[in-house]
DNA sequence: TGACAATATATCTCATAGAATATATTTTAG
DNA sequence: CTAAAATATATTCTATGAGATATATTGTCA
């Protein structure tokens, strides 16, 4: 599955969607990485504090990978991209 | 151009290569989205400690945006993903 | 429904982000 | 090479992240 991602809430929502997906609870992955499970909870409520260090280390728990774009373009008269 | 992103530096360099495609200085990114140029400066140089509210808001600023997804398996023998 | 597991919250501490401002250093034009 | 622009670095301040620990709330199931 791959997801957009827009927002920390969003973000939070995938990660928890793949934590899940593998059956693992909060401590379990905060264990594998060493990090606290309320930290994990914040996390995937969408805390928009959180740091980057942070946040990859929980994807590299969670075995994800983020790819960067640019937003493609709204493509004007139906190309496919809309409606 | 897509782009995996795997860490804050890796991040930072495809936010700095997208700035300079745009033809942007630090200044105006950040003018356009209220950051410091400081700010940018560090994010692009790989601060980990960056947080998501910021990221976000400099993925806004420069049209891009993030997508997550599990990491393709290693796929042994030959099945072109590797060698 | 009761017990246990999972998740959310709260508090204290230490470290550091980002704003504001200033300045140093590097890069790029002329 | 030099001036100007761009980027990096530094300091002070306020706010908050994350660790550690505790507890409250919610979810699950026998």
């Amino acid at each position: 599955m791959i997801q957009k991602v827009v927002s920390p809430e969003s973000l939070g929502q995938a990660l928890r969607a793949e934590r899940k997906h593998k059956g693992l609870s909060q401590k379990d992955v905060g264990h594998s990485v060493g990090m606290e499970q309320h930290t994990i909870s914040k996390i995937e409520k969408g805390n928009p504090g959180t740091e980057l260090a942070t946040l990859f280390r929980l994807l590299a728990a969670l075995d994800l990978e983020l790819t960067i774009q640019p937003r493609p373009k709204p493509e004007v008269e139906g190309k496919g991209d809309l409606w």
